[in-house]
DNA sequence: AAGACGAAAGTGGTTGA
DNA sequence: TCAACAACTTTCGTCTT
């Protein structure tokens, strides 16, 4: 359930109903639309990658730097046009003219940005939902001025990065690295800075959501992927996962999966995809065996191979 | 010869004073 | 702000298949 946004600005509530359908986040409390842009946003920049030349910018995207400018949140609405006077009027366009003048420099960055964004998120095969979230998220970070002494492709990155996790389709951070060209440290120090100056509340990620990628990377037949989630599930309520990185949890269960089901991978196989070194499965996998009692069925399928 | 195992030392991040 | 700490990595020697 994405929710970039957890307080109300305009005042404090906490109480935000989220329309799916509008793309739109209202407070409760004071009835301020305060996500209405989600869906225009998309468009918008989308039409970066057209060729007709000049776009014109309705304003789709400041809704966010109205609040960080201390403008009324009326600016850009072109319905309350219509009920002010004159010298309303007048200032309601000497905003927008201010308005613009701070929207170029930022769509200057934005055009840069988002084609790198793109271009990271094909090469991972990102589906659209995710790309528009980071999307999002990168827009927020350079309006807030986030991006200043980082490199642009760096904050694609954590942004890409966060996206995935908050769409419970996770990326390792190695392969953001390889996509991005940015080193994984970087990744992550941006990815932490950004997520937490935007207050965005990312969850630890599930393990399970690691295995059908990896299993197939691995060549893994279904059987094995499901018992895998199985062993997972298992691993959970013996409270074997709580602080260990998911990658290695999830490697390690496919590891014991595919042992069970006659499909052996070598410990540096499974580690491979899943980012992880040997050592890490050779704990996580140790763990799992005194926990779950599952050291007689790996002893029964040895057998089992012995006298083919 | 390759894979599995585990000890030891190092790294980067989190936490708590 | 700093030190202790846990998870994970790297490296390397030894054992198993």
């Amino acid at each position: 359930m994405p929710e970039l946004v957890k307080k109300c600005p305009e005042c404090g509530g906490i109480n935000l109903n989220w329309n799916k359908e509008r793309g739109e986040i209202i407070c409760k409390d004071c009835g301020l639309v305060i996500e209405e842009k989600m869906v225009d946003f998309t468009q918008e920049w989308r039409e970066f990658d057209s060729e007709d030349g000049e776009r014109r910018r309705a304003g789709a995207p400041m809704t966010y730097t109205q609040y960080d400018q201390g403008l009324g949140t009326e600016v850009g609405q072109k319905a309350d046009l219509f009920k002010l006077g004159g010298k309303e009027r007048n200032k309601f366009f000497r905003l927008r003219k201010w308005q613009y003048r701070i929207s170029t420099a930022i769509e200057r960055n934005l055009k840069l940005a988002l084609a790198e964004l793109k271009r990271v998120s094909s090469y991972l095969k990102l589906p659209k939902s995710v790309e528009e979230e980071s999307a999002r998220i990168y827009t927020l970070a350079v309006q807030r001025g986030l991006v200043r002494g980082r490199s642009m492709e760096s904050v694609v990155a954590g942004a890409l990065y966060a996206a995935c996790r908050r769409h419970d389709v996770p990326r390792t951070l190695d392969e953001l690295s390889e996509a991005s060209g940015i080193e994984k440290k970087e990744i992550g120090r941006t990815y932490r800075f950004v997520t937490r100056e935007l207050g965005i509340t990312i969850l630890p990620s599930n393990p399970a959501d690691y295995i059908a990628r990896f299993a197939s990377s691995l060549k893994l037949n279904a059987e094995t992927q499901s018992n895998s989630i199985e062993i997972l599930e298992q691993a959970q309520k013996a409270e074997l996962t709580s602080g260990r990185g998911p990658t290695g949890i999830a490697a390690a269960a496919l590891y014991v999966s595919a042992l069970l089901h006659g499909e052996k991978r070598t410990q540096r196989e499974v580690a491979d995809v899943a980012g992880v070194t040997e050592v890490t499965i050779r704990n996580r996998y140790k763990e799992l065996l005194e926990e779950l009692k599952l050291e007689k069925e790996i002893k029964k399928t040895k057998k089992i191979k012995k006298k083919r």
